[in-house]
DNA sequence: AAAAATATTTAGATTAGACTAAATTTTTAA
DNA sequence: TTAAAAATTTAGTCTAATCTAAATATTTTT
């Protein structure tokens, strides 16, 4: 059984890990969890400990399969309390983040598992993310980044990288959101934005947003 | 705002001294919450420098309107979450306690009230304990233990008194529920046992089980 | 009303998790 | 390939919440 703070830290260690490769750096850690670079040494090796992580002093951590497992359990209870939120509790996208990093440290097997049968086994979160099911195994669907969508070709939003509540509410003002079908209409070379359609309505980004949307072709 | 700790106290003191009357003393603390009296002390110091408590060395703590407030806002959840566990997620009333002891702390207010309205802004949890409203206000309707019902009097079972999940699984077994109509057919003078009818069925109770179960007249 | 029993508080220690400042190791750049 | 920069760890401190053991206050009993 883990403390709040161990499930913290086990869940930022799984999605550095996911987004880089090779062991995960005690500053990369720092920072997403918001601590200082000493107190993630500290934790490092009580997680070691536990073996949850293996970890050599100066080359950083990385998760054993107990320690993945730990990880998916809570990505699986923070998603499945985003849809709930969204589906049911009349939250937008960009509020349900604060309060499920709350929920998913409520323990109860049985809650978890109800709470994906009463939401009919839900495959993905609002924000597109895949939710592991109770086996902790997730369809991850092959999807590129719109700035990779070749001219012309259409595909449908199913996902953002960034999920800060600012990014979100202007994808929602642009009426963009999951399952929008996008099209590039056109780069423009100077200064790599794109005039895109979404949905009905035609429109110009910038590549930084188009380097957070990811679709399907 | 609380921590996990204070917000345990706030609920427990609340609850003593709903069932008992003046300051509520350090001992009974210690026992609801499962702690011994020194950190008692030390907690009741705390929380009076919160103005949540009033408290003489000696004399035990009283909550003030803050406290009150506070520990009201924890038991409105408290019993939101369990309806909910309940009516959506298969949970038997003896389930529940556990899980709501976690859910109740979740912080934010939206969640709450959206919550309420999903559940269409039930007055009563599965135990039949009353649920504040978002002005902290319930209505506890007047009831009887079902010891001090006249014999051949109807009423409705509509609450009890001891939560504990081997009590309320024996209610199940002998098919007593939240608005199960009862009356009592013939008190044994020699031990106090009753006759009751209860639903379609006759059955016999011990003084004790009827001690821990209210009713409606 | 004094003695005994019970309740409560104080003093001092412990643990988890975090911090700062200093020391050490690794990486990068000259 | 050495010097500088960056990253990481160590050592020592702090706070919240707990504990034990001892001291003190209150209540009950004789």
């Amino acid at each position: 059984m883990q403390t709040l703070s161990t499930e913290d830290y086990l869940k930022a260690i799984y999605h550095v890990s996911q987004s880089s490769s090779g062991a995960v750096a005690t500053t990369s850690i720092a920072k997403q969890i918001g601590a200082k670079p000493s107190s993630v040494t500290d934790m490092f090796r009580k997680l070691s400990d536990q073996n949850l992580v293996k970890y050599q002093k100066y080359q950083g951590v990385s998760l054993t399969n107990e320690g993945v497992k730990t990880a998916l359990r809570i990505v699986r209870k923070h998603r499945l309390w985003e849809s709930f939120l969204v589906s049911h509790l009349n939250f937008n996208w960009d509020e349900v983040h604060q309060v499920a990093e709350q929920l998913e440290h409520i323990q109860s097997e049985k809650l978890t598992n109800e709470l994906e049968r009463f939401l009919d086994y839900p495959t993905h979160d609002p924000h597109g993310d895949p939710i592991p099911n109770r086996a902790l195994f997730m369809k991850t669907y092959s999807k590129i980044l719109l700035t990779e969508l070749p001219v012309n070709k259409e595909g449908v939003c199913i996902g953002v990288k960034d999920n800060s509540s600012g990014f979100l509410r202007y994808l929602d003002r642009r009426q963009i959101g999951i399952g929008t079908t996008l099209q590039v209409l056109h780069r423009e070379d100077f200064d790599d934005s794109l005039h895109i359609q979404a949905g009905k309505s035609t429109l110009m980004i910038t590549k930084k947003t188009a380097e957070n949307i990811y679709v399907k072709p």
